[in-house]
RNA sequence: GCCGUCGUAGCUUAAUAGGCAGAGCACUCGGCUGUUAACCGAGCGGUUGGCGGUUCAAAUCCGCCCGACGGCGCCA
């Protein structure tokens, strides 16, 4: 027999009938007795009056324990407590335009869950020792902003694949192949088998379409690439997609929707915390389709103009993205690049054989938001292209097989979502739009 | 991988030209009936990142190592 629910209140201040402390700074319980619960966020303690600013997922409201108003030996243990001990508080909520945010609760009765030691983070703190605490710095005001607005982009993202007909397909995280030439693999013993920690789930997506058709992920993806920039994590989150009979005109157009979807809903949502984040709302708000599409030589010529020395056959830098972003007024998306600095999987353009159908979709300050292309369905051109890159073929015997039982037109492209929550948030470094960030000099806490 | 900056108390930092390591915050104790990162008084707290060298004397100068941060390259 199943144990009874136990619905009582046993103890304290029990666990029921709580409000969010939200509510109390919208004004919707004023005059009213109310139960809140949550970690003390600063404390004042002036003698025969303590001021608790208390926190919980909501917002920070203060509440106000006057000594007259409690047994003696209560009072002296709530005025002990330190800043993030955990508490129930019940109370009166009063307007009051001497308390913080305008609202305060006059408690009637509190109850102490946990006494916090001595918590190490207070004001003045390094970048080091936030990173060292990091578990407990997302309790920041500012990181929850930040992981607010992340957890609408995943949401968005769901949403706007599943509204277009795009179904869920996941690929492996263990993999026994790369994905991309040149970038770093991190290698996992698989029971002495050499796999590792996969980059893209593209390669599984290309086999995954012939049977779902145009299918999605969010995944992690992970680089071995001791990138020392402030765009860059080791362990990243991957929005990818694949769309069968696709061109290039299709995820230039799908690219674009997923974006201003992505703006829309944390518009919608978390307009608060991107303007407590000093975001540029205005920016965000200016955004509409189309956005800008040149050519790789196109950007070569703008830049040349602008008296940047770069020739054909460059990779842009960090200064030319700067310099090309900088041109237009929303993302652009720069297509058709020589086809050696582009991946192998990635089809020629039949007009000019030496560009591939592949873009780019840059934005201000952040760089690379999107890399897509139509894919080559030719089996004997794509293993001419690993072997141009000093890969063995036969390692990807699986995949080339999608190009030998009724290869298809297709097309999709991936998209680093921790990138565009730093260009969503204006963040100074991608680490801080993921709660526990892994770089090449950082994999703890 | 390359270039640069930095490492002093739990945290943030000061220390003239190589000459007694000092403060603020936090914490502990005491005071205070409306605080706003409260305030006032006292106390606790240091192998100056590590190893070696120069010197009568090193936080300070030199060498090596470790760590952090910033920029470049590579990429999403």
């Amino acid at each position: 027999m199943a144990p009874k629910r136990n619905e009582q209140e046993t103890e304290g201040l029990g666990k029921k009938g709580f409000v969010d402390i939200e509510e109390i700074l919208e004004g919707n319980h004023t005059g009213r007795e109310v139960k809140v619960r949550g970690w003390i966020h600063r404390t004042r303690d002036i003698g025969n009056m303590v001021f608790l600013n208390v926190r919980d997922p909501s917002g920070v409201v203060q509440a106000t324990i006057a000594k007259d108003g409690f047994k003696e030996e209560k009072f002296e243990k709530i005025k002990d407590l330190l800043v993030e001990s955990s508490l129930k508080v019940k109370g009166e909520v009063a307007e009051d335009e001497r308390a913080p945010g305008g609202y305060e609760i006059r408690a009637s009765d509190a109850e102490i869950v946990h006494a916090s030691e001595d918590f190490p983070i207070h004001k003045d703190q390094s970048i080091e020792h936030l990173l060292d605490n990091r578990h407990l710095w997302i309790r920041s005001t500012e990181m929850r902003d930040i992981l607010n607005v992340r957890s609408t982009v995943f949401g968005a993202i769901h949403d706007y694949f599943r509204c277009e007909g795009y179904k869920e397909f996941q690929s492996p995280i263990l993999t026994p192949l790369a994905c991309e030439g040149g970038a770093t693999l991190f290698p996992v013993d698989y029971f002495d088998e050499d796999v590792y920690l996969t980059q893209s789930w593209q390669l599984y997506a290309e086999a995954g379409i012939f049977g779902l058709g145009d299918i999605y992920t969010i995944a992690p993806s992970f680089r071995a690439e001791k990138s020392r920039t402030p765009r860059h994590l080791t362990e990243y989150w991957h929005a990818e997609v694949e769309g069968l009979w696709h061109d290039l005109d299709d995820i230039i157009e799908l690219g674009e929707g997923l974006v201003l979807n992505i703006a829309e809903e944390v518009l919608k949502k978390n307009e608060e915390e991107l303007e407590r984040l000093d975001a540029d709302v205005e920016y965000l708000r200016s955004l509409d389709e189309p956005f800008p599409i040149i050519t790789y030589d196109e950007a070569i010529y703008r830049l040349q103009d602008e008296n940047m020395d770069v020739k054909y056959g460059d990779d842009f830098g960090v200064p030319e993205e700067k310099k090309l972003t900088s041109l237009f007024d929303k993302p652009v998306f720069v297509t058709h690049y020589p086809k050696e600095i582009k991946a192998f999987y990635m089809k020629r353009a039949e007009e000019d054989e030496s560009k591939v159908l592949g873009y780019d979709l840059m934005v201000p300050h952040v760089g690379e938001l999107i890399g897509g292309s139509v894919r080559e369905t030719k089996v004997e051109s794509m293993i001419k292209r690993l072997e141009d890159e000093g890969e063995d073929p036969s390692i990807y015997e699986w995949f080339l097989d999608t190009r030998r039982y009724g290869s298809v037109p297709h097309a999709g492209y991936g998209l680093g979502i921790e990138r565009v929550i730093m260009w969503l948030c204006d963040l100074d470094h991608i680490r801080d739009a993921i709660p526990f960030p892994r770089t090449p000099n950082r994999c703890r806490p």
